[in-house]
DNA sequence: TTGCTCCTCACGTCACGTGAGGTGGC
DNA sequence: TTGCTCCTCACGTCACGTGAGGTGGC
């Protein structure tokens, strides 16, 4: 209980803390964490025991990469909600960094890999994702779509954004994705320009997806939808004979799909077909 | 012909080379990129054209995260293999980069998650793209259409993904970029769709490129190219009067550009205009 | 002539680490 | 007295970005 244990000097407390003295000197000079006091005599910083503590928060966040800032809000608001916000934050932060490393890291081998064949390409040819990014990406572009599609009072520039979607989408399915994912591409194109009220786009992408189907022998569902969208695109170009035609096929299409709720799913679809 | 077009300023090298001049004259200082030569009278960064590759090159490099002094190494001992040491060299560290933050990231949750049972984090409504590779990928994507604009002996498959990939970039622009990157987008649409021979979303997205460059105030290139898409999807409509008469717009727009290069650039494009 | 572009400093970024030169404490 | 610790500058790191202040070019 000698007074003189219990002001500690910067190398002991650097010691105890686990942090170094020039980072402790930092600290002091930024704010983030300030000597008890400082000896006037000679400029001293001393530290209590009792800052142990906060030292060693100070360390494990910076250990996670928290800037001196963030770590000083933190310290001193001891508002623990606040807190979590900007660890949460942080964290985001560091998912962001992850994943630009990982397309880095990809990109690297696929660059190594190519120098090995030819000398130097230094010209990408195809995207910069990497496999597993594309595909969420074109899962999330799909969602988005749908929507917007299901957005009632959708403005002029949402509308464009959304067939914007729907190409982009069907764009990243073409080499991560197989035939099925290319015709329920083409389906949701179509579908969005049918919802544009754009007949000519919307009849185009509705035969692609039907043509994707029949040479692949995609079935079920699928091949009932390519119908729909056949039909729902005559109905907006007013062509009323063929879009009955189509319906027609929709509804003999539909009796094969096996899932109860799949035909529940395109009877009410087909419903919403304007007539 | 002219020497004139044959060196580059820092100006025209960056915007061709897709770097900075910043970085440019950064480069320049450390000996990674020189000049070809410099303006005894005036101190002139002069690049030529041949020096794009390399530009280029370091271009990728650095967005891989190469330190200067490695890229430096690379590019001057134009050794592949020793390049490609080099290179995996590099993958190893971004490995060790790459699980030191997924340790973080990891540590993050748990001190998050003990902090706090409740307060989850909502549904990210975007894509979950960062900025940076947004606008990387947007500017991929636009340079994939102008690969496949180029590209004589095209597929019809091919055709659909360009049409694709330009609806994609628009959509990536769309927060990251500004109204000359929206009109940009969308006379590239336009001419994908020319391309392709679909008169009416030619025309749909030439206009409104031309509607974003009126009320934003775009003009010279910009505005003279919004003409000249619309000039196209006439043409391509078989509407031989509104062609020509926004192929005179076109070319009194074209006469407001200041530099000669796009003038001539402008000039070739309504050239190629089918009449 | 007016903008636009180019030039060269000089400083900031972020969190310290590395000395240099000098003094206090046990 | 001898090491050891402490102090305060000042500079370096890495790859540029951001001005300031001035000049050249079309």
């Amino acid at each position: 209980m000698t007074s003189n244990t219990d002001w500690l000097t910067v190398g002991q407390f650097a010691r105890l803390s686990g942090l170094t003295s020039k980072a402790l000197r930092h600290y002091h000079e930024v704010s983030v964490l300030v000597p008890a006091r400082i000896d006037p005599h000679n400029g001293y910083r001393r530290y209590t025991r009792g800052q142990l503590e906060t030292a060693r928060r100070v360390r494990v966040l910076r250990e996670l990469d928290l800037p001196l800032a963030e770590i000083a809000a933190i310290i001193s608001e001891s508002d623990s909600e606040a807190a979590t916000r900007r660890l949460v934050a942080h964290r985001r932060r560091v998912e962001a960094r992850l994943t630009a490393l990982q397309t880095k890291h990809y990109l690297l081998g696929k660059l190594i890999e190519e120098k090995e064949i030819n000398n130097m390409p230094a010209r990408p040819t195809t995207l910069s994702l990497e496999p597993e990014m594309q595909r969420k990406l074109a899962a999330e572009l799909f969602n988005y779509v749908w929507t917007l599609l299901e957005t009632e009072d959708r403005s002029e520039r949402q509308t464009e954004r959304m067939i914007d979607a729907a190409h982009a989408s069907r764009l990243l399915w073409e080499d991560i994705g197989g035939p099925t994912e290319h015709a329920r591409g083409e389906w949701q194109i179509s579908r969005a320009y049918a919802a544009a009220g754009q007949a000519g786009p919307a009849l185009h992408h509705a035969i692609t997806c039907l043509t994707l189907c029949e040479a692949h022998g995609i079935g079920d569902f699928d091949l009932a939808y390519a119908y729909e969208a056949l039909a729902r695109a005559h109905a907006i170009a007013g062509d009323t004979e063929a879009c009955a035609q189509y319906l027609g096929q929709a509804r003999a299409a539909g009796e094969q799909i096996a899932e109860q709720d799949d035909r529940d799913l395109l009877e009410s679809d087909l419903a919403s077909i304007p007539q």
